[in-house]
DNA sequence: GTGGTCTAGACCACG
DNA sequence: GTGGTCTAGACCACG
């Protein structure tokens, strides 16, 4: 079976790339998608796949380490740490609301009206390639890009 | 009548403030609440409402203007130039949907369920301060930070 | 006055010249020679002096900021962090005795008698430019590149 | 008689393990108690005494044939070389006070006082198995893990 | 001036 | 194949 990471970069948003590629590692650690032992992709793939340079991809991952999220093994690849969660609940709903609250404000100022606000969030929702249910065996994931 | 603007800066955002400031006046502009004449903030005034330095508030002017979208008047403040809309309506749609659809994919990241995501959506539009329905005459405004 | 922090690069040595220089400013911490808010030699300024390039020193110091040995300050500088020592005195005592067994076992290997060593010893200490006696102001310091 | 090798590997120091390894061997043959004919522990006895791949043993002793430090006769191990000292006294003294430098660097950092430098250094000199007086048979060698 | 991010690409260690 | 380090240099944010 085929695990696919959907991995979101948007390089119009300001925020650092190997910073959206950690969030979103950590998020999927969080949702219970990746999971200790999982393979993730390694540094060269990752990085032709979202057309960024391999040292951003090493940033990110080495980051990630220091974290406790994931493992280096040297000639090996990228595991998700056995060490813990990535986030914990609580951080995990500090973030999705972070993600709502900057969307409300948009809208807004936008002066779009909140039933339109919650289609177009509707669209999205279904527009994400869900990520497929969860086995058992640690697995090594692709990855799509999303920009 | 006192009008009042909310703006929302996030500094763990990664996003330099400055552009913060930026999209948050044009949206504003588009969508009707900031209106040609309007007077800004001065930059004192959003500067310590915000705890940021006077000088990113100075850069976020100052490119507001080259960007047609509001007028440095010396001595007097800044004021909504009567150029242009900011941001045409394509534009604002683009940006809606831009941040619609990085709160999906971290959702699904987290796993988290749609109808959740749409109730915190909701909850988030509620909590808002929605603008006041714009009247006719030239007003000054004031800042309420949020964060 | 003037404080110099003699920095000692061994290219040869196989050991990454980041972490050379992240020990080496843990061990001046640890010395007590840099001190809570002194400020580091900037990044560009500590490039040139050791003739490396400015990425390996944001290396150093991306690390050590990680390890709360240090502060950035965006466009100010890097200043030794009130957070802690850098190194505790036992952790002090293995760097020490770690350096001192590698020199034992290298020396008798190559079958160079201990008075020999402790000769070499002595005289390598001397020709190091002692740091000098630390006064009370936080410094600015300057680097002496060793290589 | 059995001689014995005291290997010395540091995975912590950043130094390759296999360059590590080169060097001690290079150490041995200066020093004079690994001579002319003298056979290497074979690659598998070194790999798991000192739990390493035992590629990273293929490694260090492919280059040091390439350095005409040592022999490999096909089916009967490894052997010093007819060839020549493996380093110049020259070379000795460099690699000495190469650490010594080290030492002398890093205690002057950590404000260690050069007698108690002195001190440990004595220490790890008596601590360090002496190679045994050596005698005139080309011999074996076991290993003596040091880590 | 200060630090922060990123690209392009080389070279190396480990398996 | 895998990850790890480093250079050279561009461009940006902040003060």
């Amino acid at each position: 079976m085929i695990h696919r990471l959907h991995f979101q970069i948007d390089e119009r948003s300001g925020v650092p790339v190997y910073r959206q590629m950690m969030d979103q590692v950590k998020y999927y650690v969080a949702g219970g998608t990746l999971r200790q032992g999982d393979q993730l992709p390694s540094i060269r793939e990752l990085a032709s796949a979202l057309t960024v340079n391999p040292t951003t991809v090493v940033k990110a991952y080495t980051e990630l380490e220091r974290d406790g999220v994931i493992e280096m093994r040297h000639g090996k690849g990228a595991f998700v740490s056995g060490r813990a969660k990535a986030i914990t609940r609580e951080e995990q709903e500090v973030a999705l609301r972070r993600s709502a609250k900057q969307l409300a404000v948009e809208a807004t100022q936008l002066q779009v009206t909140p039933p339109r606000v919650i289609t177009v969030v509707r669209e999205e929702l279904n527009a994400v390639n869900p990520s497929p249910s969860a086995d058992e065996t640690p697995v090594k994931f692709t990855v799509v890009p999303g920009r």
